[in-house]
DNA sequence: TCGATTCATGCACGTTTATGCACGGTTTCT
DNA sequence: AGAAACCGTGCATAAACGTGCATGAATCGA
């Protein structure tokens, strides 16, 4: 499996596939990206980048403008305008994990669009205190008034689009959440959960670990990849939340480590 | 023999795509655009905004008129689109007060319908470090790619939709902020500006207070009136900023106790 | 096991693009 | 009618670009 050969690169270096991948994330979630700011962030030539992005505009991926790329289907209204619209098959997946959050808990949930869907698809009259460090997941459960909420603060990481860095691991060792709903970039039965960021990794690793139980609930695209930082292994999460067409073989990959499984049922 | 400066100012953080899509936005927002204002706001030369018109004009996004263009279908602007718009008011309001920002500042961005106006009205590639304690501007300001983002965390109070207990005070006495766009309840001559919660007020003081200037931004209908809780005096606050339609009595009695009092005027 | 091959990558080169500025003409307003 | 604002054009320049080639690592075939 290539994850094995990745481990005998450098931790910063990214296969070709990982880099494009982080690449589309990137423009999922910033709008836009600089072919200046990917070659410095990603140690590569902006030749490499330009390559990347041109390949990526021929497949139909992302739109090539002078100075970096723009998402397919830009700016329709606001970054928060746009992450609203979740496709079915995420809010599926958000509704099976939401089953998870019981009354009276304390939860951290965790940057990253699935859980902005997690956020959404909260019963409006559900009590429980949630805690995160995204402010966008933060804004959308405003309109839980049973909820209370706590915000983890400290700079913006603009790739993620979360608080992360020192300050907000600090506040974070003040938490002992009863469930933590880690988002992550990549899912794979031997890398474990990975994260495109070393710090955002970072970050995952201490909440994940200070929480009594993790759920990841994780995206079909995102079964068998692995992002370059691990957060944690496949058996230290309690539960993996996966969509209803996830192959066999990845969920039988799963439980061997010990995971539990659960898929989420297409509404019907 | 020549300039040098030119050559700094060249490098622009704004795509040339990301800018004709702002300026289409704004054509659909606000029925038209104007060519000085636009070069102002995206901190690139008006030759270079008549260029975008022209070549716009030429493609049939716009059409061309003597200082600016119009949308070319100048009735068509969706209902629910325009409900959803800050009001032309508020957002001359913000407009003006925007332009206290300078590059390079840290700014405190105070919770507030009138300061998320002032939020979305910072030009996309102003640089500069914002704090705010509000998940809701936070979100605004991400899409904002010059800015650095300071998160305040702690318990949100759902009222003000902020962080403004014990936790973010705490967080708040670590800054020294250059500017603090502050919001308010009320405004008046002898009661200065006043809140609503006192938590709020609280808030509002020390983070005034640590400031080296402190603005506030004023809609007409909070002039004259006073909330329950104190913050800072009328003379406390470094500049009033305030509709063109404030009563000329209430000017006058914000300037009897010194205050700076800025005019916002009305685009075109 | 070893050579051939493929492939991602970086570098050097010449080209293109975006932009600001100077200049002179044109429109608008009073 | 005169002034001020606005316009387009041409030019200069830096940043971004694409191409062709070289390199080195992984892969394949025998």
């Amino acid at each position: 499996m290539h994850v094995y050969a990745r481990f005998l690169i450098m931790a910063s270096d990214l296969l070709l596939r990982e880099r494009k991948s982080l690449i589309q994330d990137r423009l999922g979630t910033n709008g836009r990206v600089l072919a200046v700011d990917l070659a410095r962030e990603l140690n590569v030539s902006e030749d490499t980048i330009r390559r990347d992005l041109r390949e990526m505009a021929a497949a139909g991926l992302c739109e090539r403008v002078y100075g970096g790329a723009l998402p397919i289907a830009p700016d329709a209204g606001s970054l928060s305008a746009r992450a609203a619209l979740v496709p079915e098959r995420k809010a599926a997946l958000a509704r099976a994990s939401v089953g998870f959050i019981e009354r009276g808990m304390t939860v951290f949930l965790d940057a990253g669009s699935t859980n902005l869907a997690i956020a959404q698809a909260i019963a409006p009259d559900l009590s429980a205190t949630i805690v995160t460090n995204t402010p966008l997941i933060a804004t959308a459960l405003m309109e839980k008034p049973g909820l209370d909420l706590i915000l983890i603060g400290g700079p913006l990481d603009r790739a993620v689009g979360a608080a992360i860095g020192a300050r907000a691991q600090r506040d974070a060792e003040l938490l002992r959440p009863d469930l933590c709903l880690l988002g992550s970039c990549g899912a794979d039965a031997e890398a474990g959960l990975t994260a495109f960021h070393f710090e955002d990794a970072e970050f995952k690793r201490l909440i994940a670990s200070r929480s009594r139980s993790v759920l990841a609930a994780i995206t079909s695209d995102k079964l068998g990849t692995a992002a370059p930082h691990a957060v944690i292994d496949i058996d230290a999460a309690s539960t993996l939340v996966l969509e209803a067409n996830a192959p066999e073989a990845q969920i039988a990959a799963f439980t061997a480590q010990g995971a539990r499984v659960v898929l989420a049922r297409e509404q019907g």
